[in-house]
DNA sequence: TTGCTCCTCACGTCACGTGAGGTGGC
DNA sequence: TTGCTCCTCACGTCACGTGAGGTGGC
């Protein structure tokens, strides 16, 4: 009895997996071809099996065949293996966190009954100065900042009279930035009323091209960006989905060209 | 301003998406071609970011590219959408279990160094009576079974001295079906005295022949499968794969002829 | 003129699944 | 003879990534 051998279909089957899986490996040269019979079958003996056996352990941790074949023809098998459940492990549990974050997000659609087919409907009324109210409480320094430009700027943009939707999308990102970028409050301020500022100067004015310029290779621009990214996490789902819709309304319909040259090189080249 | 065009590497990178992504979308129909410019260049407008963000906020709740456009081509959308995020509620759970499972079998191999490149070394001596004493504790009703065919049937099964492997094969299954199989212990013990009783018959034995007929179609094999599966998580990682890995042995060294065609009937066919 | 973006094929990814067409063993 | 398993191509899957070769705009 012993030396016996098995066909493929034998030896698949009470491995629980397919034929056609062990050709695959024998395909990519994760194991070596076997002896065949008369038929041109090809037959399994016990030290096949077993090394199937292995390869199906370190698959159902998550390896990949590739992965796999390294560690068995590596010279220190047993570290490689270490290392690469390491490195697993740390994967893992990024993709369990990823999974976990759209089950609540799908559990809160669900419940809230929040829309995800139909874009958010126009905000309630709020102007301009909202940008203080929410910028205040959040940071006194901010704050500060923000009184000295208060009367002038503020009133300023309330009198351009732009839509609710437009100073409802301020009121988001301000929201955003306040959470995220208070270390760098002097730079989102200054590149706030730099943006503001664009909507009121001509499309070849110099010292606009310049802040251009500037933002380009400057550290303001990934802080900006983080702020309003929908990867960013910074606001909750449906928020975000305003953020971002407020914003491509916000660039289509009021944005000055220099604005939307400003917002362009905000995002290009991610 | 307003009615300004954007080419698709800009849409992209405000979406925070490629230009290929949204080059797919049009290929399989997912979004309509948009205008075209002098150049040839792709135009998109607000109407058309807006229908690009609509299908990124469901790709990233998990839905896939076919769903959304059953969804966005359907009749009642809403209905569709809210039936296909159940269900991928039911498909996260069940993804998230699997990977956490896959984490607590790496915890275990990291700590405890458990062998999966190497098959288990040949396990300490134990005989065939330990079936007995495993069982015992483990279901009275089970014991007085087994009291039963203990005299004259285990005894039989120790003179056969068969190696400790294969003692200790049917230690570990034994455990296994104590746990999952108590409710069907008379059927489980049925089929443990005719596998052992298949040893001593002649391959051509018409009784034999009637068992093994009678196993295919039972539903005493899938009970009896499910408590040696490796995916039955019935035992711990490292056992299952020592009992994987003692069953190969088994089957290979000492099963006899009608013993292996047993084993290859009951996992035939999954 | 140079570099960048755009265009359209068309092949690659990962671990197999699924026939297609043909041949041995019970 | 019939049904089952085996054999070897070879294409399909999913959501794009990655050149390949060529053309317009700054």
């Amino acid at each position: 009895m012993p030396g016996q051998k098995l066909t493929i279909g034998q030896t698949a089957s009470l491995l629980g997996i397919t034929p056609k899986a062990i050709r695959h490996y024998h395909e990519i040269g994760l194991l070596g071809e076997p002896e065949r019979g008369e038929s041109d079958y090809r037959l399994y003996g016990l030290a096949d099996m077993q090394r199937i056996q292995t390869i199906l352990r370190m698959q159902r941790l998550g390896l990949t065949l590739q992965q796999i074949r390294f560690i068995l023809e590596a010279d220190e098998p047993d570290t490689l293996l270490r290392h690469l459940l390491h490195q697993r492990t740390h994967a893992l549990n990024d993709e369990i966190a990823r999974l976990q974050d759209q089950q609540r997000h799908i559990q809160a659609f669900l419940q809230d009954d929040a829309s995800i087919l139909t874009p958010p409907a126009d905000p309630s009324a709020s102007s301009a100065t909202v940008l203080y109210e929410v910028l205040r409480p959040a940071s006194h320094g901010l704050a500060d900042v923000l009184i000295q430009v208060e009367g002038d700027t503020l009133r300023a943009i309330d009198r351009l009279s732009w839509s609710d939707a437009h100073a409802d999308f301020w009121e988001q990102t301000a929201r955003a930035m306040t959470k995220h970028l208070l270390a760098h409050e002097h730079d989102v301020i200054l590149w706030l009323e730099r943006y503001l500022a664009l909507a009121a100067m001509p499309a070849d004015d110099r010292q606009a091209q310049a802040w251009l310029g500037e933002l380009r290779g400057s550290r303001s621009r990934t802080l900006l960006l983080r702020a309003l990214s929908a990867e960013s996490q910074a606001l909750p789902a449906a928020e975000s989905q305003r953020v971002m819709h407020l914003l491509a309304q916000h660039l289509f319909e009021q944005a000055t060209p220099l604005q939307r040259l400003f917002i362009e090189t905000l995002y290009a080249g991610r």
